[in-house]
DNA sequence: AGCGTAATAAGCAAATTTGACTAAGGCGTG
DNA sequence: CACGCCTTAGTCAAATTTGCTTATTACGCT
């Protein structure tokens, strides 16, 4: 729950306000919050005696908008999430490391033409990024950990890249996928079987 | 939804048997699936006409188990997922990203600590993901691709590993977090004056 | 033979997240 | 000035995920 970060920072707030710092970061990529789920967490966060609801204004027959605090206890509950993300090593879930489990359920010139795919779209992403970080509106208006954000981004992103281009050659080399030992070959053989069907209805 | 993907590729079969294959991958980890949610999914997928429950057995008076089987729908279903993923980017979320984005509320020297300190956890990490992939166990028994996967995961751990090097270094000099132009100052002086009192009674 | 532990197979309530939906007010513009 | 269209502010039901619980049977050990 970083919504709680963002109050205290912001604080006071009503739940408009931190959907629309949110989504100015852009924050529903890179964090885990949707619009629809800061209602909730404020609600939580109040029952739970983290933030405290300031005032509940009015402007004509608009929705009535609350405001919230942070309590001490929530500072506290605070500091030590946020401890837990630094300190700790979280393994983030990657849908596409899932998808490339199941390798060998793509033909063989799909799968290489999809990395490469996915290396030019990253490298899309890295020139855009670096621009950015380049603009004087990132070096003037912004406090320098966002660009320290922005390398990180850029770190991995060539990583990644990188890593796309050798194993679309791999793939293209031809190199079998099974196990040095062929006991394993069974198992994968109808697929290897679909893939290649398809290899040949794609000549 | 890979578990689609795992019982294609293991049909037929009952979701207990798709725990083990998920759990022995430690796919908990980087896929987003829990032991709970996989026989929710498998009804789920049933009811949508994506898989067919083959037949239920049961052995002495323990819980029944019911297995399962691709349908046609399934296969195209999941092949259109599949491709979902190659060729398109999806930002994950990373909650150390978030948690970074919070640097000012941190102490200067804890902040630099805890990087160091998450560089040498990925080191860690790096070293016996090494070792695993260079063991015969994996080499042999294995298909290639899961080596691959390693690699990106290599490759990733290593240019975090490196950031968080770099950013420490950074954070020790001592360089100021204010964007150059100096308006926004005042927005972070409450942090900046608590973090700087937690530095003055750490010492 | 008895006992504790692990494996087998799933179920369920509660917490969380998502995405779509309301409904009034302001603003530009033809 | 009437019309669409965007912004404001938040709600709500439905989908998903999580973590915990149940209740046998098999296995190892003494």
């Amino acid at each position: 729950m970083m919504i709680l970060g963002l109050v205290r920072w912001m604080q006071p707030v009503h739940g408009y306000d931190v959907r629309r710092e949110l989504l100015s970061w852009s924050a529903d990529k890179w964090a885990n919050v949707q619009p629809g789920s800061i209602y909730h967490a404020l609600r939580k966060l109040t029952d739970e005696g983290l933030l405290r609801a300031v005032s509940t204004e009015q402007v004509g027959a608009r929705p009535a908008r609350t405001t919230y605090e942070v309590t001490a206890k929530g500072v506290d509950e605070f500091e030590s999430l946020l401890r837990a993300q630094w300190w700790q090593l979280h393994e983030v879930p990657d849908p596409f490391v899932a998808a490339f489990s199941f390798l060998p359920a793509m033909p063989r010139d799909e799968a290489a033409a999809a990395l490469r795919n996915r290396a030019n779209l990253i490298r899309a992403g890295i020139e855009s990024m670096r621009a950015s970080l380049e603009s004087d509106w990132v070096r003037n208006s912004k406090p320098v950990h966002v660009g320290w954000m922005f390398e990180l981004w850029l770190a991995r992103a060539e990583a990644d890249m990188a890593w796309c281009g050798r194993i679309a050659e791999r793939i293209e080399s031809g190199v079998s996928y099974l196990p040095a030992s062929i006991e394993q070959a069974a198992e994968w053989s109808e697929w290897k079987g679909r893939a290649a069907a398809r290899d040949n209805n794609a000549k």
